[in-house]
DNA sequence: CGCACCCCCTGCCGGC
DNA sequence: TGCCGGCAGGGGGTGC
C-alpha cells in the first residue's frame, strides 16, 4: 500500500490526534514483525508525550518528550489508525497504544512486513540507509547526473532503491516515468541531462498531486481518519495493462523488472 | 561491488 | 463450491 504520497497523507492525518498526547497503555498482540518488537516497547513508551510525527522516505518518526523516536514503516500491508480506546480488536491488530485522549493508536498489518522500533535517532540504524526526500529534498541537475553516471540498472530500479532516492515504490515510479516519457528499463547512465531533468519534474509533480489527492487507494488503503486515497483513478500506466494509453491508445505493456510488475506505453515512452 | 533473485507473510482473485 | 497458483503497494540477505 504505502510509498511516500500515503505515508505522508498518513502522517497528516495522525498530527492531531497524536502530538501533544500522552501513552497512558499499550497493548502487544504480536511482536514478530519485520524484526521482532522491543521487549521493553510497552515501558519506554508508557508516560511518554508525543511531541512531532516527522517522515522520512517511507518511515514515519513519532518523536516523544525523552529524546526517544518510534520509528514505523508501513511495510506492505500496514495501517495506522486513531480509534475510541473502547473499539473493538480487528484481526491483525498488533499494537495499540492508548492515548491520554481517551484514544487508541492502532497498528494493523496482515502481512507483518512492517516494523515498530524505538530509540534515538542514531540508534536506528534502518535511517542510515535512507537516501534523498524527493518533497523535502531539492538537488540540482548535476547531482541527478552523478546519481546515475555509473549505474547501468533500469532507471525504474533506480527510482525505486530507497538508498538513493527514498518514498517512490513501484505504482509512482512507473507513473513518473509515463509522465517523463521513458521506458523502465533504460540504463540509468545512458539518460541524457534533458532527459534527467523531465524526470526530475514528473517526480514532484506526481508525488505532490498524489499527496494533495491523499494518496493512493489502490485495494483498500485508508488514512488514520478512515478517508480513502483519490489517486487511482489518475493512474495513467500502473495496472493498466493491455488496455489503451490514455494519451495516444496504444496498447500499454506489462514487463517484469526485478520481480515487479513494471507498465509502460511503447509509444509515449523512450 | 552492483545487481538480480529469493524470501518473509497474508489475502484476494481467477481458473479449473 | 472449493482448492490452487499467482500476484500484491516493501525491504533485507545472499550469491553471482
Amino acid at each position: 500500500m504505502p510509498e511516500l504520497p500515503e505515508v505522508e497523507t498518513m502522517r497528516r492525518s495522525l498530527l492531531t490526534h497524536v502530538v501533544g498526547s500522552t501513552v497512558v497503555n499499550v497493548d502487544v498482540r504480536e511482536r514478530r514483525l519485520r524484526r521482532p518488537l522491543d521487549a521493553n516497547l510497552e515501558r519506554l513508551l508508557c508516560g511518554r508525550t508525543f511531541t512531532a510525527i516527522d517522515r522520512r522516505g517511507k518511515y514515519l518518526l513519532f518523536e516523544l518528550d525523552d529524546g526517544q523516536t518510534l520509528l514505523v514503516h508501513l511495510g506492505m500491508s500496514g495501517h495506522l489508525a486513531v480509534k475510541p480506546a473502547a473499539a473493538g480488536t480487528l484481526a491483525h491488530d498488533h499494537v495499540r497504544i492508548e492515548l491520554s485522549s481517551g484514544t487508541a493508536l492502532v497498528f494493523n498489518d496482515p502481512r507483518r512486513f512492517g516494523l515498530l522500533r524505538l530509540g534515538t535517532i542514531l540508534e536506528l540504524d534502518e535511517l542510515r540507509n535512507v537516501g534523498c526526500d524527493p518533497l523535502l529534498d531539492h538537488w540540482p541537475l548535476e547531482t541527478w547526473r552523478d546519481m546515475t553516471r555509473d549505474r547501468r540498472l533500469p532507471i525504474k530500479n533506480f527510482l525505486m532503491d530507497q538508498k538513493l532516492i527514498a518514498g517512490i515504490g513501484n505504482i509512482y515510479a512507473n507513473e513518473m516515468l509515463y509522465e517523463a516519457g521513458i521506458r523502465p528499463r533504460r540504463r540509468a547512465s545512458r539518460l541524457r541531462l534533458s532527459e534527467l531533468r523531465r524526470l526530475s519534474k514528473a517526480m514532484r509533480k506526481v508525488l505532490r498531486e498524489a499527496v494533495r489527492l491523499g494518496g493512493s487507494s489502490i485495494s483498500d488503503y485508508r488514512d488514520a481518519d478512515g478517508r480513502p486515497g483519490y489517486f487511482q483513478i489518475h493512474h495513467t500506466v500502473y495496472d493498466r495493462a493491455d488496455q489503451p494509453c490514455r494519451r495516444c491508445a496504444t496498447i500499454i505493456r506489462r514487463i517484469v523488472l526485478s520481480g515487479r510488475s513494471t507498465f509502460y506505453c511503447p509509444k509515449c515512452q523512450k
